[in-house]
DNA sequence: CTGAAAGCGCTAACAC
DNA sequence: GTGTTAGCGCTTTCAG
């Protein structure tokens, strides 16, 4: 604005350090002159400059938060919770959409460090991802969202994507399903590889032999392609299980082109619960994760590394999905 | 990091204002220097502090970023629109979502001068808004999406919304649509002002007297309940138009609950073409926004106001908004 | 209880 | 070409 700290306390007839201790809120400024200097405050629309504060305080107030696709809806349900959290302790979010590109993942990553932000949030991108590693690396409090990683270095917040698929599949075979396409996500990420296992421990529960996975990025373009692929090689299948309700509806779509019937003939079951994928006709099933929550969760795991300097102790929350049932889904007999 | 400029001009041998020039890309360092610099920088993970850097060249390169209700699909595409054009130019953004809470608004406003951003972007909420007041005298450039102002003390992206209720009303009536009920925005929003004068435009030419107007806030919620009351009143319609996607899907949510058929009993329009529009069943004609350009555009103008520092002078850029038919309109007999 | 003064890390004159 | 230096606006000892 122009108008600084030294605008104030001349206003006010005091010097800049009493004028920082009022704004500030620390005590021991006689009444009388917090007041004056509230007052000049307020006439001359007086706003402390973040960056002068920060640079001597080593406080930015702010969060950095990389997600892949703010245009999948799973998303800014994270977001949201994040930002709720977030502001209820007065910080603030610097955004990073990367579409699933490791370099701008880098890139932001790099960036929060040198804007200063106090914690890093971190929802990293479907392929395999050597970011995680400069992530580590890092010396900021810092969480990961939907991500097991394979030691204890850094925090996590996820759900039980092993159980997840397992209620998913499990509902599948429960409705007399036998051969299930489980649409994964891309191979190398862990979240991946707990759905396939969750997927694989329900097959066996039900001792079916026949596994059928193919692989999309979770966009809705790849359950669309996923789908025709396997119309085209003749695959023979009776169930879709996504890893996402993106590839759902891509399923869907490609199926109802072709008058192929949901649930009746092919069975779909999506992976998050979306507000759409209440929405669609039919409506699908799907496994919800509290993504509100995940982002909450978040949040309150940074800031109390960030309010303890506790470095060097990991948290993981693990939430739990849950199985919601919807019209994707054989009707009752 | 801890590491500073002075660390770098050490390594290297220099001082830092060399060093300073090699970052900043500025000429006249002898290429043997300035190979030695980067070297440092290289080998020490030298990060330039955001907020010195910042503090003494008064430019952050932040842009601060109000949205309503990151929820709604229609906000993450501008959102990216936003950050893709930021991107290029080397800006970061701050997001703040506001629910529509008026007093988040302020907040965000005032944080964002606090944080020194170089401009900001602001899609006030549908209520009437005294924030855009506040925004005005912010001195910071700037620009509001999808709001008109009643004069031009601040640059502004739109869509044409007289047009594209015009282009909606018009085609439900020359479907045979007589009684449509127009499920507006907040009533004092600009921008349903101008979609009612479309909507009675297209009225008008047809000679139909019939106005139902309805009001809700953008909700899906909002739609449901707009329905619901017109169900309960009688009110006989045979087409909604609503203001927006969301608002649409809740009114045929209800419809499809009181086994209403659509688009053969009544005809329902949205307004944004979210990508779910054309998934739903029945997929939902729409008037489609070209959301991503209005961010894109947005930011555009904002960054031209930074680079020119010409103040005072107001850019409006109006986009068209196009009829998007799907089946939520009659079968062509 | 209040003020003076020393920087935080960096940029940008200005000297040399 | 390169180095010295004076702040940017603020917080924070440390005196008084």
């Amino acid at each position: 604005m122009g108008v600084t700290i030294k605008d104030v306390a001349e206003r006010a007839g005091v010097s800049i350090s009493t004028v920082s201790l009022v704004i500030n809120g620390k005590g021991g400024v006689s009444d009388e002159l917090k007041e004056k200097i509230e007052e000049a405050v307020e006439e001359l629309n007086y706003h402390p400059n973040a960056m002068a504060r920060g640079l001597k305080s080593k406080k930015s107030k702010v969060l950095g938060l990389v997600v892949p696709d703010i245009l999948n809806p799973f998303f800014p349900q994270v977001i949201k919770g994040i930002e709720d959290a977030a502001k209820c302790y007065g910080y603030t979010l610097i955004l990073g959409n990367t579409d699933g590109k490791m370099e701008e993942e880098a890139r932001y990553l790099h960036l929060f460090v040198e804007k200063c932000v106090e914690g890093i949030i971190f929802i990293p991108s479907g392929t395999f991802n050597k970011n995680i590693r400069l992530f580590r690396e890092i010396k900021v409090p810092r969480v990961v969202i939907d991500r097991a990683l394979d030691d204890i270095k850094v925090s996590t917040v996820m759900t039980d994507n092993i159980l997840g698929a397992y209620l998913g599949t499990r509902h599948l075979l429960a409705n007399g399903r036998r051969r299930i396409i489980f649409v994964s996500g891309p191979p190398n990420l862990q979240a991946s590889k707990d759905r396939y296992a969750g997927y694989i421990k329900a097959l066996d529960e039900f001792g079916i032999k026949e596994k059928i996975v193919e692989y999309g990025n979770f966009t809705f373009e790849s359950g669309k392609m996923v789908t025709t692929d396997a119309l085209e090689k003749k695959t023979k299948f009776d169930a879709i299980f996504a890893a996402n309700d993106m590839m759902a509806f891509g399923a869907m779509v490609v199926l109802a082109e072709k008058k192929i019937a949901i649930p009746e003939e092919v069975e779909v079951i999506g992976y998050d619960n979306i507000l759409f994928s209440s929405l669609s006709k039919p409506s699908l099933t799907t496994i919800g994760q509290p993504a509100y929550d995940m982002g909450y969760e978040a949040v309150k795991i940074v800031l109390r590394e960030i309010f303890t300097k506790k470095r060097n102790s990991y948290v993981s929350k693990l939430l739990e999905p849950k199985l919601i049932i919807r019209e994707s889904r054989p009707r009752r007999n």
